[in-house]
DNA sequence: TGCGATTACGTATCGCGTAAATATC
DNA sequence: GATATTTACGCGATACGTAATCGCA
């Protein structure tokens, strides 16, 4: 029924992964933040809400070149499914 | 890169659309609410703002058995993708 | 009339922006 | 020393609970 989530929070928002999604495509803070609209500040939070909501650091900080933990590699692509899932039922929802 | 997202907000939050799931599951908003340990009005909050963010009825209400618009069942399996999505990108994370 | 969902409303928490501080190279 | 991220902090918005109201059979 509910799957057994452990030790993580449903009180993540779509914007957030979106956000983590956004980072990596972008590859930084500063960029992604402007992509999105966002001050840097506003956009480094939603990323650690999202760490703080999955229990767990996604991105490696203090580095040039931006790169993620082994965990943020693998949420990666379930990030991706959820947003994608996401639009598909939007779409279908509103045609 | 990032989908169309006709019309929908990106501000829904996982547990929305986890209340969602649990409302068509149990049948009523009344059981839904106590089963999350919620309470009717707050639960309800959750159904509103999830219809709001896609901009669409998921729900008809003011039936005596509860009734899913067409939206609203076209949305079910995207809902469950998501939350499994999440559920396995979380267990991947911190083990 | 009775049960189920919404509305009203107060409160606590959250989210974001501006400004300042910190860290890494 | 410059660039990139985090912290501090204040304000506006959001989420939830309690209480009251509405709606349908």
């Amino acid at each position: 029924m509910t799957p057994p989530l452990t030790g993580a929070r449903l009180s993540v928002s779509l914007a957030e992964i979106a956000a983590f999604i956004a980072l990596v495509e972008h590859g930084g803070f500063t960029v992604a933040a402007r992509e999105l609209h966002l001050s840097q500040p506003g956009f480094s939070g939603r990323i650690s809400r999202l760490e703080r909501a999955l229990g767990v650091r996604l991105v490696d900080r203090g580095v040039r070149r931006l790169t993620l933990t082994a965990e943020g590699r693998a949420f990666l692509p379930r990030a991706r499914q959820i947003i994608e899932s996401y639009a598909a039922g939007a779409s279908v929802a509103n045609g």
